[in-house]
DNA sequence: GGCTCGGTATACATCGTTGCAGATGTGCCG
DNA sequence: CGGCACATCTGCAACGATGTATACCGAGCC
């Protein structure tokens, strides 16, 4: 167990710099010597040391990707996304798991664990951008989900307001004008559901609908949430003819909500909402929703916060880059 | 950047040694010069450089996960339980995505990055119990999913085919006689379908009932497999007045088509399936499927393989716990 | 033939930590 | 008061790779 350069070099009679010059493709190596250094590399097993040649080179060849938690679709798929943008350029990627705490999210940034990777990619759910700032120091950082918005951090961004708009916009021309509004509170202006609640608004308003404050129900994040909301909204005997979940997994609780109690979706309410989950597409009836275009967000993150890495010292401007997204017209709300 | 612990040491006028002492909590030191030692940390700001650690002490506290894809409920749901469990442990996760490709799951085992991790939790779908055994070496390895089985592997069971058979069961209860199975072929005996299937079959001949292998569907894994496999079985105009996802995204993917296609469930067919995802329980009608005890399959997995690590020379007897499961009775088959 | 030059291989120090083997100091016992 | 045990602290050598500087070698040039 545990075969080293050294065992190597001595098997295929050369130094131990020259078996590291082989793995690492020096140009100027002998053929007959290369041959003969891998032969013994596959004779022996051998297997580069990734801990000492991280040591040696301060390099981990590591992103971390700080997320609330996995079990949520869409963090799971945005997960996926970024692991394979991140091999196919060479790096893995450790997650981290904050359970949308502050202290997690914290530890995260500047815990034990940042010296394992070379950078982080992080969608902020609890800290702002001060709290970001301070706490990441000068590593490499991407920020992901627009939860915070701060011209000093680099970024990739979810087109939250426009999109929102769009679905909003969606309803409207399907005759709605009660489009209840779950995941947020009225007066939200920050964070990606804030920033959805103001596309709502503008849509509203470019249409000449009055807001109604009463519609807007804040909640949980996951489909339990959209499920009691819809239930609270019900009960409370407010009118409305449509629900927009601020994310997949609320309209997804609230079909199911609206269902159970017997509503028709759409001809009595219609469903939308935001992310385009895979499940979204399997719904029953299967949910209208707005594509924030998780696969390019990954692929240009993952771009990013490499970049930055390789070019640690160089000097650079923010960059903020959007990603595109597409209406996904369907049965929930046609 | 970098502060490393010599600098610690000089600011504390102690020895290197002796820093390394209070950060691993050596027992006899005076509380004054570990107040001192401390104190000397947090002004500097020092932070273990756990790349050395690791290289000098030869664990890096980082368990592999290889399995098919985040993108995959279960798989996401199961591997957020796993690292809860593992950080609760003092280990972190690293995640590989094999893509159920052969290639992908040796390169995993074998690759360089097993040097990254002290051991590996595999859920294997493209290799077998020989190619595994060849490929893994001495590393600790524990699997899970029991689509391979060997009494040479550590692993932990899911209880496939009895509950499996308790799905039937509760299908038959119901009154149901024609249970379409997706997800496997008829001959199919290993892998956790195969396993899922005889299940099946064991309940059938328990009650009586016939076997149809007409009714016995094969389709990928995933939602969109199990859409289609029941617009084939639809089209073939084979009667049927139940279907059984071998897993939940099957079983939603069927509950869809069958929805779609204006078929009444459960009225008309009932549906089932197995994992008990989250979202299954969001499904409209919500799904009836059993829950295999991912819960306590993670915690089972880390808890052993954090003990083979651990214990690395000792001899041990192979451990493959069983899960327990529970059926989940909900609206698609009452 | 001697000298330069570029290709090829090597030696040594080094990354930041921990294991091991001691060195020092303190208190207590006889 | 010497000796001994024990608490406390220190120094050195490693872990396995890479960077830098340099040694060697044959070919080409004058």
């Amino acid at each position: 167990m545990g075969v080293t350069m050294n065992d190597v070099a001595r098997a295929a009679g050369v130094s131990l710099k020259t078996v590291s010059n082989v793995i690492n493709d020096y140009e100027f190596i002998r053929p007959a010597t290369k041959q003969r250094v891998l032969d013994a590399i596959s004779e022996l097993g051998y297997e580069t040391n990734l801990t000492a040649r991280s040591l040696r080179s301060g390099k981990t060849s590591m992103l971390g990707l700080v997320l609330a938690d996995l079990s949520i679709p869409y963090y799971a798929e945005l997960a996926s996304d970024i692991m394979k943008a991140a091999w196919a350029r060479g790096y893995r990627v450790l997650v981290e798991q904050s359970g949308n705490e502050a202290e997690h999210e914290k530890a995260a940034l500047q815990g034990q664990f940042r010296s394992l990777t070379d950078g982080l990619l992080f969608i902020p759910l609890a800290l702002d951008a001060e709290q970001i700032i301070t706490a990441a120091g000068k590593k490499p950082l991407v920020l992901l989900g627009e939860f915070v918005q701060d011209p000093r951090l680099d970024m990739v961004l979810i087109q939250n307001q426009e999109a929102a708009a769009a679905v909003t916009a969606h309803l409207l021309a399907g005759g709605r004008r009660r489009i209840a509004v779950l995941g947020a509170h009225d007066g939200d202006e920050a964070g990606s559901n804030g920033l959805r609640l103001r596309g709502y608004r503008a849509a509203l308003a470019a249409a000449g609908v009055e807001h109604d404050p009463e519609l807007v129900v804040p909640c949980g994040w996951r489909r339990d949430g959209g499920a009691d909301a819809t239930a609270r909204l019900l009960d409370s005997g407010v009118e409305f003819d449509a629900v927009f979940g601020l994310n997949d997994a609320l309209a997804l609780g609230a079909l199911h909500e609206l269902l159970l109690r017997g509503r028709k979706v759409p001809e009595e309410i219609a469903v939308a909402g935001f992310d385009d989950l895979d499940e979204s597409r399997f719904a029953s009836p299967s949910l209208t929703t707005v594509a924030p275009g998780r696969a390019e967000i990954a692929e240009r993150a993952v771009e990013l916060l490499i970049e930055r890495i390789e070019s640690k010292d160089a000097v650079h401007s923010v960059q903020q880059p959007k990603a595109a997204f597409a209406m996904k017209v369907r049965q929930s709300a046609p």
